[in-house]
DNA sequence: TAACCGCAAGTTATCTGATGTCTTTCGAAG
DNA sequence: CTTCGAAAGACATCAGATAACTTGCGGTTA
């Protein structure tokens, strides 16, 4: 067991155990290393562990806390994660996204209020307007996620949030077929907003199956333009805050990979 | 920007960008310093955090790798954060449980083979043999992950591994009611099992959803013992290996919280 | 009184260098 | 050819010093 490690489980030890509930405070670094009896560079790497879960949550200046601990964070862990997933990774969370996506689409059915319907009728003109292939992904996921919203399930939603926002790097309506694809990607979208205003969950179970069916089918036959994962470059540029460590070249050193 | 976001963002982007696919090998902790511009210890923090979600695999006195990359890996990191959900958060998780489960189910009767179907069998009649509230949990959860397993997604059998491994904590056959608990339930997964052997996807999932539904309904009704997340202790006696740390009270802190 | 400002204490963030421990490799001995 | 041991490479851990940030308190001002 090493030494992170030790920490680790004693911060996760100090929620279960009920010591600590949500929104609660940990004690200072200083206290932690000493009962935890790890250095504060291992306790800070346990702490960036815990972090990264959405479990803690640590505040410059200010001290450490246990998160909200409501599943919806916990869940949107995924998103930073999904996104390095290759293509064949990703058609695999297709079969959850699809059944997911139907469901919480029946769900809105059975939910949804004349002022909602009027909404997702606004977006879906502008969506049929707009020709930008661009727009045209922003909008398609402002649509489900209003959907997924109306559902009523904010873990459910962030859930399928995540699927979609991989699914939108690979711009799908920027291809050769991009114009038959948003042809019949708008037309989807229509039959299930009719579905959500006429309250029928059943069809608009089938509608938003079929509709994710039919993205899995156009991204299976358009393979990504670059091998690998698409960069869609969130990060920043590194800036130049370097000091002084000693020099190797290393770009050669990517392929070697030992016998695992 | 912190340097350890700097580092964070940098390592990811080395695996979004394609420069290092799944599996291979980190340059140097050193050489990884110089190109990101940060210290050993941010970088240490920065690896630590995608060591958590599964993204990068660091081994002691061999380097640093990209981890393979699958989804049901990368789903896997939400077994250590599920399990601190207090019962509020677990009951919304349960409506994800329930399609998800109904769904691998029917998936499962569609793809069962007769030997397959032998084994649920077996399993079924040690199940009901059993009269052990512990040994009935362990095999309730072999029950359903075997027809995840069946099902044919890695992916969704691990996240359904995820949801149980949380409800399995509450021991629910250990209560007053623990007698009607098991039998309601093994009659339900009787039904289940009688659906996949007739290869029947539609009553597989209605069986499913049912029978998760009536776990649901009972975890409602019995609260966990302890209030917050209950404690089932994987973590370690934390070894004395204590050096000198400055000492100051510190139970009495875990209360205070400040305005947020 | 109420709003504002600045200072001081507390806390986390970062960097650095030294040392411990594990893995892998390679060559020599059997 | 096999086995064993030494050495190099790499991550793990620790300890201390310094920087940066947040918060709250008290004084100032309108």
């Amino acid at each position: 067991m090493s030494a992170v490690d030790v920490a680790f489980h004693g911060l996760r030890q100090m929620i279960s155990s009920g010591r600590l509930a949500a929104g609660q405070k940990f004690p200072p670094e200083a206290d932690l290393c000493e009962e935890l009896g790890v250095s504060r560079g291992s306790l800070r790497e346990a702490v960036r562990m815990l972090s990264a879960l959405r479990v803690i949550d640590s505040r410059h200046g200010s001290g450490t806390y246990v998160a909200r601990l409501v599943p919806e964070e916990i869940v949107g862990t995924l998103a930073l994660t999904v996104d390095l997933l290759p293509l064949a990774g990703l058609l695999e969370i297709y079969e959850l996204r699809r059944v997911l996506e139907a469901h919480a689409t029946s769900q809105a059915a059975a939910k949804i209020t004349e002022e909602q319907g009027r909404e997702l009728l606004q977006l879906l003109d502008r969506m049929e307007a707009t020709s930008d292939g661009h727009q045209a992904s922003e909008l398609d996921a402002l649509f489900h996620s209003s959907i997924a919203a109306i559902a009523g399930s904010p873990t459910l939603a962030t859930l399928l949030d995540v699927f979609r926002s991989r699914s939108r790097s690979y711009q799908i309506f920027d291809t050769p077929d991009g114009k038959l694809i948003k042809a019949t990607s708008d037309a989807g979208h229509r039959s299930i907003t009719n579905a959500l205003i006429a309250r029928d969950p059943a069809a608009a179970y089938s509608a938003a199956a079929q509709h994710v069916a039919q993205t899995e089918h156009w991204l299976r036959l358009h393979q990504p333009p670059v091998s690998g994962a698409p960069d869609r470059s969130v990060a920043p540029p590194a800036p130049s805050r370097g000091r002084s460590y000693r020099r190797r070249q290393l770009a050669g050193s990517a392929d070697d990979q030992p016998h695992r």
